[in-house]
DNA sequence: TTCTGACCAGAAAGACGATTTCGGTCATAT
DNA sequence: ATATGACCGAAATCGTCTTTCTGGTCAGAA
């Protein structure tokens, strides 16, 4: 069904994507009309049905897209830092690109002002990606590769790297950004914390770390893309009759 | 205006307490009348008022009582153990009393199901205890005694400590509560890596910290009931003119 | 071909009066 | 004194109808 052959109206979908983000960000999703973004795209609204099958499948591309960027984002953090692959640095670049990338901040933060009701539909997906970059499988490598001390219970600990992230993620709706400390504290304070409280002393084989990190995501990332297209969940809903 | 003599009507307080909070857990503030709540206490709608000025008054004595509770918990944690006057295990105390008190759990994470329409009034109220309890004014005392780290910046150290209560008692949103790890091995982890992340070598003076942690919250607690009534806010709207 | 914008059907958003609900009061009973 | 529950007015809810909006299509322009 996806035609396999790369038009030239690449450009134009990452247009419509750039147009998009802009306006879910700043409108949400539902306020934002495929009339909007076609407007802000600089073309016509169908145009925009020539690049994406619908509404629905221009946010999935725009979460496909940034999701990837933050990932390379993260990559590129932690290839910079020769100490890059301890795991408090792995923890504290994550999060940091996450945190710079306002889409998949609202998109991990559950935000309703910008996903709207669609929000529900992409509810599994932001489990699975959650679960995905610090599940217990995740912290039992890191305990064999010695970044981890191996008494720690993993699932404990992928709880506690879970629910940071989250309270991180989120706090912004309690207490404005421009009020909490800058990012690069924080990052570096939560390195910091993590690396003394869960990694051995001595901190591990950064360099191994490194390596598995990267193997780790990438295996993760191109799972993600093989699997071809959310499931559509037309609200089912009915009794039993 | 309040009337200082204590009548025998105070066991009658706490029963319309008790119902109260019974039926705003179940069904919410808004979904909870006065009449249910007289009902559930057995006695009538209008005993209630003779009890308390107004609902918004009995969610508000609600808050306080189970707010006291919640630090009477806490401190009776922190004395039944010989250590716990240690960073580690006061946190620790205080996210696992907090976490038990379900109704107190739904107040700070702000749920709106249980608090309706009246979260926005409370909002403020649960900002000044978060920042109370956790604030850097706090992490200067500790640091002063010797409990955490005095290289850390305490603004850094107090938005940790905020953000991970914060994540922790508001993940069940999305990783339901019976899906996570008991709360024991969370705390207990939780409380060994701040110990080694945040604590000097050696873990600090934890008598010292048991009595400072004592003195502070007696006092935070003193000033909050000592502030009369919380502002009404009208819910002010409307333009500059 | 490539792209446009008028067009459509279904959904959502108002409008609005009738009806019900609910916080709070008070005359009355105990 | 203490407590009750019928009562009140404001506000919310409901039901119904009308209007507007909006995702998606398609005949035709470029």
């Amino acid at each position: 069904m996806v035609n396999p052959q790369v038009s030239m109206s690449d450009e134009r979908r990452e247009r419509v994507l750039d147009a998009a983000q802009r306006l879910f960000l700043k409108y949400g999703y539902d306020k934002t009309t495929v009339s909007d973004i076609a407007h802000e795209a600089g073309i016509s609204k169908g145009a925009v049905y020539l690049a994406f099958d619908s509404k629905e499948a221009v946010m999935d591309a725009l979460l496909m897209r940034e999701g990837e960027r933050v990932q390379e984002d993260m990559l590129a953090r932690m290839r910079a830092d020769p100490n890059g692959g301890a795991l408090f640095a792995l923890y504290r670049y994550g999060l940091e690109a996450l945190s710079d990338n306002a889409l998949m901040r609202a998109f991990y933060g559950r935000r309703r002002e910008v996903f709207g009701d669609t929000l529900r539909r992409l509810e599994p997906r932001i489990a699975d990606a959650e679960s995905r970059s610090m599940s217990v499988e995740f912290v039992r490598h890191y305990q064999q590769a010695g970044l981890i001390r191996p008494e720690l219970d993993p699932h404990a600990v992928a709880f506690l790297l879970m629910f940071m992230r989250y309270g991180l993620l989120t706090i912004d709706e309690v207490v404005p950004r421009d009020q909490s400390p800058p990012l690069a504290v924080i990052g570096a304070l939560i390195a910091e914390v993590l690396q003394l409280g869960l990694a051995p002393l001595g901190g591990g084989d950064a360099e191994a770390g490194k390596r598995l990190f990267e193997a780790l995501s990438r295996a993760a990332l191109d799972r993600l893309k093989r699997q071809p297209a959310p499931p559509n969940t037309p609200s089912e809903e009915g009794g039993t009759s």
